[in-house]
DNA sequence: CTGTTAGCGCTTTCAA
DNA sequence: TTGAAAGCGCTAACAG
């Protein structure tokens, strides 16, 4: 089946097959539990027979095989993680926090991108399932009742989920997330605050025709991620809190990409009454909006007021530098592995929602209206 | 050792141990083999009994166990990918492209962060040996002859090996990299070109004295990544081109850090010949440049011009937007991953060196200097 | 075409 | 304390 190892090679030659106890038990001439048991580090093992046995793994170059381990021991010592976009720094910076609190643990991650496709999310599932991980967390697409029988599937196989970034309604499971709805509101209300009654939503729910109606736009809303949902809600709350009526022109539909902010922005710029403040829900939405602005001729915050999601060591250094909430990325990753650890731990947690803060960071994209504005 | 599994469970129960083949042969009433060969898809199989199988199989929830595939393969059809940084957006866009082309040829990959210590890069790869992984791709921080043995060791494994991003001298495996020093060069370049003779460069080695000789400085780079070294060398190359005589002073030394570059630039702003221009290697290095020239009260171009590496879409919509060197991170992970790919599937390519197009895009942040300088 | 029989390299009883 | 033997779930020869 596979080819015996000729003990170490000093050219740089392959190697059919890489040494296995035996081979160390037999090297050490001592018996396979022997060298199994110092190498396994477990069971006793005498000091003298300890050191023939270390000696010969270390000459012949010897490495445990995991994949042999976790067949007897039944436990991989791997977390699975799926999330729509490895190269998003979002994403990336969760990962890494997941990454580091998991090998501080002593547990390896494997990392699958869906692309923000939900079929793949399912065969990423399917991966994660197969490769016998002890626990997997997933930034989830899913939004209907019905797309989550691949999560579902894995806690079928003993395998606990956490969620992270995106709940999932009615899936009962632990989460860790931040306020995005009440995020949203807080950096709105500050525009509000400011004096602006006429603020912008970029982006908004993807629908080719413009919903006209709060319901109609909430629905199309629900189709789309939960946290785009719930940051447009929290723009409707602090609407709402404000007494400001609605304006389906000032929110921007169709595909979440920045040239299509782009191209929303300048329409609500054309508007009779345009906006004198834009919230933007997404890194690209804000510098969509960004170069919409500058095409207008208009300069902010004196023109108009900007706030961003996703704070950036770049937002910072634009001048005017920009107002943005920023995330905790790598605490949501560290949080989400924690608690998947405590899991597979087998410490039954009772089902948790950890919720962390977000923080509004003011610098100086935000002004009140200027008072020279066309009035409808 | 486990708990035997107990047929499909409705409710969110954890089951102890997941269905086997053995079952599903069971629950069809074939034999083991036959159930094994359609769930494996491979020999023959009659229709009736495959259909048989294959119902059996979705029935009880069959999933295959991959770790007991691999042990009897000898294949995990696992890619390990070793990085200083998931976080950073350049590793992460590299990451999402190994990710994506080894996806689509039935490849995973476990990705380890480093975070540029070279104990933790051998830890994480003796964790791939471990897992016995087809393959790995590293960014290594390796610079020293006596660096390598990790590498070594993995070959010697079996392991085919790819260098990703970073060259390592002396190790004769194929790489896929950019041509920084050129890339480098291009940059300064342009920036001669439009009349600058005074240039700094951000950042240069992390010395703790400033190298004062052309040769200490290179000595001391010598000791840094591969990637800063090249970019140096390349800043120096278009010195010597040009016939400009090289200011140690115009350099950056010291921690690779945001803040320790805002210092190091207002120190050189401060020079009485300051610098007209600077070349930022790194995407923090340009956002601490940028902070010290706002400190210093200066606009770029017309007071500095800048040039920075890493373009990002932030960059675009700088105000001026800045020039800046765009890396293929992507086609950097496409590239390594299909070159793994082809030494895993036993395709002996004479060892390669793909060095990859890097693109200056020019933008508005370079201007000839400004007449009104204080000269010297 | 189907079933039986060995392993893959480890861990884990169980005797010695 | 050490060694022998069985088993983890699968693939792969081998008969039938």
């Amino acid at each position: 089946m596979k080819g015996r190892h000729g003990g170490m090679t000093t050219e740089r030659e392959r190697v059919s097959s890489p040494p296995t106890i035996s081979e160390v038990a037999a090297a050490a001439g001592v018996g396979r539990s022997t060298a199994a048991r110092t190498l396994g580090g477990y069971g006793y093992v005498s000091p003298e027979l300890r050191e023939r046995v270390l000696a010969a793994a270390e000459q012949i170059g010897y490495r445990t095989n995991a994949l042999a381990r976790s067949m007897s021991t039944g436990v991989t010592h791997t977390l699975g993680v799926i999330v729509a976009d490895i190269g998003n720094p979002f994403f990336a910076g969760v990962v890494r926090g997941i990454s580091d609190t998991s090998r501080e643990r002593g547990f390896d991650t494997i990392v699958l991108s869906t692309h923000e496709d939900l079929g793949e999310e399912i065969a990423a599932m399917n991966v994660l399932i197969d490769k016998r991980v002890d626990g997997v967390i997933v930034a989830s697409a899913a939004v209907q009742r019905a797309d989550v029988a691949h999560i579902n599937a894995a806690i079928e196989h003993g395998i606990p989920v956490v969620l992270v970034d995106r709940e999932v309604s009615h899936l009962d499971l632990d989460a860790v997330v931040i306020d995005n709805r009440a995020a949203a509101r807080e950096a709105v209300d500050s525009l509000i605050q400011a004096g602006h009654t006429r603020i912008g939503f970029v982006w908004g729910p993807s629908t080719d025709t413009r919903p006209t109606t709060r319901r109609d736009l909430l629905d199309a809303a629900a189709k789309n991620l939960w946290t785009d949902g719930e940051r447009l809600r929290g723009y409707l709350d602090a609407l709402d809190d404000a007494g400001i009526r609605f304006d389906p022109e000032l929110v921007m539909v169709g595909d979440k990409t920045e040239s299509r902010a782009v191209d929303e922005v300048a329409r609500m710029l054309a508007l009779p009454d345009r906006p004198t403040a834009v919230f933007c829900s997404e890194t690209d939405a804000m510098t969509g909006t960004l170069r919409a602005v500058r095409a207008a001729g208009l300069a902010y915050p004196a023109d108009i007021s900007l706030i961003g999601f996703d704070d950036s060591s770049w937002a910072a250094v634009m001048d005017p530098p920009l107002t943005m909430i920023e995330q905790p990325m790598h605490e949501l990753g560290e949080q989400a592995a924690a608690t998947l650890l405590t899991l597979v731990d087998g410490g039954s947690t009772p089902r948790s929602l950890h919720t962390l803060d977000t923080r509004l960071m003011e610098r100086a994209s935000v002004a009140p209206p200027s008072g020279d504005m066309p009035l409808s």
